[in-house]
DNA sequence: TAATGTCAGTTCTGTTTTGGAACCTATTAT
DNA sequence: ATAATAGGTTCCAAAACAGAACTGACATTA
């Protein structure tokens, strides 16, 4: 499988990977969520090379996940902001910071913690179905899908 | 920054990188969520070349995701299964699948249908603060980090 | 007994992607 | 005039990856 052919997948994750499946564009998006809207200061805080940058930024507009607009003419500058798209992530990404945090441990103490802005205190991110307020787990769950009817076959 | 360097940094994102962040882990870790547990099986199902596999699952075991466990004496053979980690990863993972179901949008009609074990019905997963119930959303939550105190800051 | 098949890899070679650094263009500031 | 700023592009070397063949330990079939 090319890493071009990824996004004409049925299979959802085969297409996230399309857009957020390689080694920058995950942290790129953090950068975003902190704020961060344009191409040198991506660059400065990330050390990624600019030419990977560049196609980065271009790669995840043309997936609608952020857009390039002007922010002032002469000289014409583009800034990077998120579309709706690229907001509605956030909860993912909550999660896969939530399990990090979990179980790939830092070599150092040091740890970003999740503030409610309501309440100021921790939170702590859970995934559940929305429909029963049910926690979702490996067992809870049976997939179905046109290549794989028995999702449900022997796991773990 | 480099590829290896990913694991030693403080912030969770580039951590979980480390671990899940290439062409292939998230794609490898679907399939064990299918029950797949052997390397010829993931090598014909992926399409991923033999090379690779190998190192991604050496990796994964590495990481603590997967354990390599003998299934036969004479000839010995190892399966991967999945470790407590990687069961735990199973909500980020149904996260992802269920923004990327939202906004990358498939060619073909085909998509995966997640369902209750208990109920049989659809699920609609949702990322929540499990103190409060709330849903978590880029403007509900401020992060506090060692690197960048104001995450806070303007956002979007 | 010989040939064939299975499973879990390793080794080889050539293409793609990435890293690192320098360069380019338009404009404002000194 | 010179330097600085912002947002890139171009070049080359290094690393990662794809595709295919090969290995080794057995088991099965002829």
């Amino acid at each position: 499988m090319k890493w071009t052919e990824l996004r004409d997948q049925s299979c959802p994750v085969a297409r996230a990977l399309s857009v957020v499946g390689d080694r920058w564009t995950l942290l790129i998006l953090r950068d975003c969520y902190f704020g961060i809207r344009r191409f040198d200061h991506f660059q400065e805080r990330l050390g990624i090379t600019r030419h990977v940058l560049s196609d980065r930024l271009k790669s995840l507009e043309a997936s609608g996940i952020l857009r390039r607009e002007p922010y002032q003419q002469r000289p014409l500058r583009h800034e990077y902001r998120l579309t709706e798209a690229g907001k509605a992530f956030y909860p993912a990404f909550v999660a896969i910071v939530d399990w990090t945090e979990a179980h790939v441990p830092p070599k150092d103490g040091t740890s970003v913690r999740l503030l409610s802005k309501t309440s100021g205190e921790p939170i702590r991110p859970e995934v559940v179905d929305a429909n029963t307020g049910e926690p979702i787990t490996l067992t809870s769950v049976r997939g179905i899908t046109p290549s794989m009817p028995e999702w449900d076959a022997k796991r773990g």
